[in-house]
DNA sequence: GGAAGACTTTAGAAAGTCGTCAAGTCATCA
DNA sequence: TGATGACTTGACGACTTTCTAAAGTCTTCC
């Protein structure tokens, strides 16, 4: 419980906040949990993983403070602990669908220029 | 190219984009290049890494086509392909702000609630 | 008290990521 | 043309993450 913490550097501290989002049962987790609390239960069919992979998604995203539980009976009760978290997720969502409306441009341009298609000059693919 | 592309579920693309945001040097490189086109060697003392490393990273962001490279002579001129990326780097910085006032609030709590403390209450058993 | 239900933790193999070094490509300069 | 500068790629060990299965807590109910 020693405060001697080393201040760790703004970069790695928001690496670690993507690293921690970088799995997508975290994420379907989050997007259950934005109808608010819902217990490990509730969210196993949800979430599609057995009791025990679920568990240990959610301890990752409990370590990161991104949601917090309370026990209610003999059952857990998960939540976010701060909304902006779906302001994350929304944002994501946005970069991605521009990201592939750009690329579904660049297709259609394709196309149109391959329509009398003869020599491919030099495909813009990534190995 | 008529590739039957299985579409992956929206869960685990921002899962990809996240992963591929959630490294420390990548974040930097994105905060290089919000002031615009940087060559390599420009990027180089920003984020203190060597070349090859730097390469690498360059090449995972250009893979999730976050960033996007063209050659003038014999260097290579790098910029953000979609100024949305920002966007997320700056919620992530306000998640993280608010998680961290959050968690001093509740230091300042403990500290007070612990003013009068004297004695460990239940130095706890080894098991 | 004991069984059952609801989770969590541990253990371990498979797969992926990171960082270093050497080798490779491509454009420019002498 | 050959050398140099500016990157990129490949290979590899060290380390981390993911997922399955088994064992371990708590609670509640009989």
């Amino acid at each position: 419980m020693e405060g001697k913490q080393i201040p760790r550097p703004i970069y790695q501290v928001r690496a670690e906040l993507f690293r921690t989002l970088a799995h997508p049962a975290r994420i379907q987790i989050l997007e259950l949990l934005r109808d608010g609390e819902h217990s490990v239960a509730q969210l196993i069919p949800g979430v599609g993983l057995e009791p025990s992979h679920l568990s240990q998604h959610l301890g990752t995203l409990r370590r990161a403070n991104i949601i917090q539980s309370r026990k209610k009976g003999s059952s857990v009760l998960y939540k976010v602990s701060d909304s902006r978290v779906f302001d994350l997720l929304e944002v994501a969502k946005d970069v991605i669908a521009a990201s592939l409306s750009e690329a579904r441009d660049i297709l259609t341009q394709l196309e149109h220029s391959h329509m009398a298609e003869a020599s491919p000059a030099s495909p813009p693919t990534e190995p």
